[in-house]
DNA sequence: TAGAGCTTGTGAAAGGATGAACAAAGTGAA
DNA sequence: TTCACTTTGTTCATCCTTTCACAAGCTCTA
């Protein structure tokens, strides 16, 4: 199984890890910003400050890929979008699938922001018969029994599950057997998946767990500090 | 500003990173579902498996805070829940704030899985008057405008930010004025924030964008692979 | 053209995280 | 008790990522 949060990828140039390519996104969404102030040209300076990294890094992150800056001058920002777009695969268009059209399903199929990359959820599956057969947010609701055939039908290679954790692996092992190449895995549980598919997790849980740590530690350094040293 | 995917704390054992807390809170969940299934004893194997890492990077995670199992054993999982439930700081109830009722705030509301790492969402805030002094899933709306005093009130210290982009570092400029100490940014937007407080971002667009990359990648892989040398 | 003043791209060093290997410690059978 | 077997906790070596530091290259002015 391939974890695409420790994945590494290796070019002609280098090897570069999954978390270089979540930073190019970033990287893309703020050029975007820049460029809907007028800005014309930005260096890595100012570029990666708003990202939270440092200039080497970002830097470094592009030239993976090559080089798209200026020396002396910084980077056009028209053409470094473009070119970001590319990189990333989003210069053309993809149609994903949903499966589980629970509350955090139906959000997602609302979420209008999914179209700035080029990304159009064509079809969604539920067991719910209340729900099959209707169209929310413009999308079809199939049966998941029909998952395969509709997939395959509309060409579709990646798929967001946002089911319960309980039938999350039986509806990833559904998915790669219809044909589908990357999954969104929106379900608290890690997902056990053939090596040619790519998982990404989003753990609500996680964060929210980790957050709680860090934030009580805090609480407890500064009890420490202020002089109550009394366990630790 | 502190990074949470890349801050480190030291203890007087050693230093980790908050990957390491990530994957406790990923232990966690495991270990409850073995206990679902009236397991009493699992070792550094059974539960590294279904986590997707090494039985050498559990023990090591656990050996941070402790010694946990029992050598020639394994662990015993009530008990291990237990202390990593103490570690985390989910032992007692955590209350949060949750700040824009949109569609994804609304599913956030819904989501019953809160209670299972013992946090409640206290109160919500929106602008929007046909929502503010309403009740959804048995959560009060409150105006933004009474953000820091209710928060006060309720004495909260964690938030999640479920706002468009635009507002989402006002917002969280409020919160921090209102004595937050953790936020929980679903907001495609990297905020800025003052050093003692911990920021985790949930970033689907990221997550989706760096899939396409290597959904894409494998791809070009292949096309490369079955001889069209066409361009790289 | 020459030179000062930027900013990029990238080797080299430093710093972290992961993996291999093994001592320490528990269990159970003879 | 002794011995074979199991599993943990931890040291050491390796690998990967980030930071440092600087040469290369662009712009503008005189």
């Amino acid at each position: 199984m391939k974890k695409l949060s420790r994945h590494t990828i290796c070019t002609e140039k280098k090897c570069f890890s999954a978390e270089t390519i979540r930073r190019l996104s970033l990287y893309l969404r703020n050029l975007r910003r820049f460029k809907e102030s007028k800005v014309e040209i930005v260096s890595s300076g100012e570029i990666s400050k708003c990202s939270n990294v440092s200039p080497e890094q970002f830097r470094r992150d592009l030239s993976y890929f090559g080089e798209f800056g200026k020396r002396g001058v910084g980077y056009e920002i028209e053409r470094l979008i473009s070119e970001l777009e590319s990189i990333l695969g989003i210069d053309r268009r993809w149609r994903v699938a949903l499966v589980g059209v629970g509350s955090l399903g139906r959000a997602l199929l609302a979420f209008e922001g999914f179209s700035k990359f080029n990304l159009k959820i064509a079809c969604a599956f539920d067991i719910d018969s209340n729900k099959i057969g209707k169209k929310i947010y413009g999308v079809k609701i199939h049966s998941v029994e029909n998952l395969a055939e509709v997939i395959k039908a509309n060409d579709i290679e990646i798929a967001i599950i946002t089911t319960l954790p309980d039938v999350a692996q039986q509806v990833a092992d559904k998915l790669m057997g219809a044909g589908i190449k990357g999954i969104l895995n929106f379900a608290p549980i890690a997902l056990r998946t053939s090596d040619d598919v790519f998982i990404s997790n989003v753990d609500m849980a996680c964060e929210l767990e980790s957050l709680i740590f860090f934030v009580d530690q805090r609480r407890i350094d500064k009890k420490r500090r202020t002089g109550k040293k009394s366990e630790v």
